[in-house]
DNA sequence: ACCTATGTTGATAC
DNA sequence: GGTATCAACATAGG
């Protein structure tokens, strides 16, 4: 789930229901996900302190707090936040609570980190993979500009230079943050860029075209609910053709994960 | 049963 | 330093 569209919303999930909200207790057990940090550390840290801000950086979220601590949070591959019973991505109407993830096998469901409010409502990290990550005062020194905020000159810059193909440039976070395995195909996609074109030898045309489609395509997929909602990702397994052209989409490995593209349209 | 795939990241090696 | 590969986690599906 989680590339940048996910992560802005649940980002937005947060300040607009858990800002302002007392944390009683916190749940931390989860040693990987809580990783490098010893259980109790990060709820000693903010137990009794109030959520003030939610912020985003590609997919890396933080939340500060009226203490010093800043609670970073990152969903890694199937990581979702939950506030109280909704969580972010839900269909209106279509409540997800605890349910079936309750029984037995799961104590704490797949909920691998939990701020308990002093009015009795909760903020989870709720992750099967346990590939999310929660931590105190995260680093984001590594972090690029954000995909759907970097200028024009800047992602020139940051994007048009190495031998690596261009897709794996720009689903490096350093490069520029945010963009993950689909967003990059249906980016590539809809600027008519083959993903293995190097990196380097994109013309500042070629740039410019990229980053106006990454925009656009991140901005489509914040406010219709995911990547999922593009135009490339879903064709990938309905019929494998082209939505533009009917031509038969390409799979091959890019930059170590599975790419789609159209050979007829993207040179 | 066994093998592959999966939205990410980080460590490691060349 | 830039690039490529593999491992970390857990589940789903052929």
């Amino acid at each position: 789930m989680p590339e940048l569209p996910e992560v802005e919303r649940a980002r937005a999930l947060i300040a607009d229901r858990a800002l302002g909200r007392r944390i009683e207790t916190v749940d931390d057990r989860d040693e990987w996900v809580c990783r490098p940090h010893a259980p109790g550390e990060i709820a000693h840290a903010l137990t009794g302190a109030t959520l003030t801000q939610a912020h985003r950086r590609g997919k890396t979220m933080w939340v500060q707090t009226d203490a010093d601590a800043v609670l970073g949070l990152h969903l890694g591959m199937a990581g979702r936040i939950v506030v109280d019973a909704a969580a972010d991505g839900d269909r209106p109407g279509r409540g997800e609570g605890d349910g079936d993830q309750s029984g037995e096998a799961h104590p704490r469901g797949w909920d691998r980190f939990t701020l308990r409010f002093a009015d009795g409502g909760r903020l989870a990290l709720r992750d099967k993979r346990r590939l999310g990550r929660v931590r105190l005062d995260p680093d984001l020194s590594d972090l690029g500009p954000d995909a759907a905020e970097v200028g024009r000159e800047a992602f020139r810059r940051a994007v048009g230079s190495g031998t690596a193909p261009v897709k794996a440039r720009i689903m490096d976070q350093s490069v520029i943050a945010g963009v993950g395995n689909l967003l990059a195909d249906e980016t590539l996609w809809r600027a008519r860029l083959h993903p293995m074109r190097p990196a380097g030898e994109l013309t500042a045309g070629e740039l410019d075209q990229l980053r106006r489609e990454l925009r656009a395509a991140t901005r489509s997929a914040i406010r219709r609910g995911g990547v999922h909602t593009g135009e490339l990702i879903p064709a990938r397994r309905r019929d494998g053709a082209c939505p533009h052209c009917g031509t038969p989409l390409e799979r091959a490995t890019v930059g170590g994960r599975t790419t789609w593209w159209c050979p007829e349209e993207q040179r």
